[in-house]
RNA sequence: GUGGGUGUAGCUCAGCUGGUAGAGCACCGGGUUGUGAUCCCGGGUGUCGCGGGUUCGAGUCCCGUCACUCACCCCA
């Protein structure tokens, strides 16, 4: 029991607090850093719109816009959506702001959070984040395998090995329409409960990839996308294959693979790791060929992705990875007394300032209080000044590694705190 | 929305067939007048989720309720 407060967290939201949230940050930091080398520009959007965006963008059908989302009525009597996901809201955006009107691919990045009211369990959370990119105006099937492989990087950058990539394609508006009346066919010959059948109504891709047994039993037969492609987007899988394949990203071909959303076609990818139960996935994408159109833009295709932070933070503790160092600074100051405390404040704004890292032991807690805050900070370093070392002009600093103790000059402490520094990063690489 | 599991200290948990709570870690203080991590000594920090009931007596049994959790569904 936290405390006895009075409040609890709303049910099924993702806290991280320190030292948890230092790994979240560095998940979140890592799987965008790919597109930002890739020339990606950043994107920052409300996490609410307007509800007919995502009922048009999402898919009436779709489980997220029937049941999921979390709609209300603002003062005005518009309806209101906290954003489910993020595509239909950045492809907004690209409308909105005329950015369709410039050179393309019109190629952008996102980091937020999104919303779904679901029964909260293992890696499924009713606000969670989400790093994702959109590349529209071009159906070049590099670009598909860009998008793939920055999604790939990110993953393999937080040194994630147990995931695997699924890719399939899920024909277009040309071709589709004609398979899905075959699997439909198909499905309503087999022995199916009502639920099932529903959903082989409404979305009998959906039905591929059941769980139960008796009803995998039944489909081993059954046609699928892959085998009904028309010739070109027949030939755009492929290519997207072959430069996927020289880009050495490693792929399986899953031709059931589902998708939650209406708007994907042709290429699409989702990113499963096997460890963390119930929700495995912890990234997925595809083309979305029709959706500007259907919002109003202009007739572009685009693909994107969206990768699950949390999930990745929940992979990485699966794999026993450590995103992040556990160590809050460089420095920890200790003061004794006022005069020392006074002359420490402005040491350490002077070093905050040329990049170091610096705690300090505040409230007057006494010297053995004040070390083991030195010691709890990871401080490489920690610097000791008294009224005897006022009086001799010099500060001790300590070497909490090997406890070794030297008086440095005050005059040259600052520059010689930040050359340890500077020194003690530079086998480890990457300061942060 | 439908099932199952669990609610005891800040955390992880123990508490047998009912006798008003305990361990480890964490935290705080001391051993050290100016030195952490190690070591030693001391400190329990708790409406046993909440509300009723049974009983001389409930953490323990019964009912209800809430929360958390896992799974179905769906997906990041």
């Amino acid at each position: 029991m936290a405390g006895s407060s009075t409040f609890q967290a709303p049910k099924g939201v993702a806290e991280y607090v320190p030292p948890d949230s230092n790994a979240w940050l560095a998940v979140r930091d890592a799987l965008s850093a790919p597109a930002r080398r890739a020339g990606y520009g950043y994107v920052e959007l409300p996490v609410f719109e307007d509800t007919g965006l995502f009922v048009r963008g999402v898919g009436e059908s779709t489980d997220v816009v029937s049941k999921e989302m979390y709609t209300f009525e603002d003062r005005g009597g518009r309806s209101i959506t906290l954003r489910p996901e993020g595509t239909a809201g950045v492809m907004r955006a690209v409308i909105e702001h005329g950015l369709d009107r410039g050179q393309l691919p019109v190629k952008l990045w996102y980091a937020g959070q999104f919303f779904r009211a679901e029964r909260p369990q293992a890696g499924r959370y009713r606000q969670f984040s989400q790093v994702g990119v959109e590349a529209i105006g071009t159906d070049d099937p590099a670009l598909d395998a860009e998008v793939v492989a920055i999604a790939d990087e990110g993953f393999r950058s937080l040194g994630l090995s147990g995931y695997r990539l699924e890719l399939t394609s899920l024909g277009c508006a040309q071709c589709r329409p004609a398979y899905r009346e075959r699997l439909q066919e198909f499905l309503s010959a087999l022995d199916l409960d009502e639920a099932t059948r529903a959903r082989a109504a409404l979305n009998p891709l959906r039905v591929l990839d059941d769980k139960r047994e008796e009803v995998r039993r039944q489909l081993v037969d059954a046609p699928l996308m892959l085998d009904n492609l028309c010739a070109e987007d027949a030939a755009h899988f492929s290519e997207v294959r072959v430069h996927l394949d020289a880009l050495g990203v490693g792929y399986d071909i899953n031709p059931r693979m589902v998708r939650g959303l209406d708007y994907y076609t042709r290429t699409t990818f989702e990113f499963v790791h096997p460890g963390l139960g119930a929700q495995s996935g912890i990234g997925g994408g595809g083309r979305y060929d029709g959706l500007m159109e259907s919002l109003g833009g202009q007739a572009l295709s685009g693909i994107g992705f969206g990768l699950g932070v949390d999930r990745a933070l929940l992979a990485c503790r699966v794999e026993g990875l450590m995103p992040a160092d556990e160590s809050r600074c460089d420095v920890y100051l200790v003061p004794l007394g006022a005069t020392a405390k006074a002359r420490l404040v402005t040491v350490a704004g002077a070093l905050r300032k040329g990049g170091v890292r610096v705690d300090m032991a505040y409230g007057d807690r006494g010297m053995k209080g004040a070390m083991k805050g030195a010691d709890r900070s990871g401080a490489a370093y920690a610097v000791v000044l008294g009224e005897r070392d006022l009086d001799a002009g010099s500060a001790q600093v300590k070497d909490l590694r090997s406890g070794e103790q030297a008086a440095v000059p005050l005059d040259s402490l600052t520059n010689h705190l930040t050359e340890a520094v500077a020194q003690a990063h530079v086998p480890q690489g990457e300061p942060q």
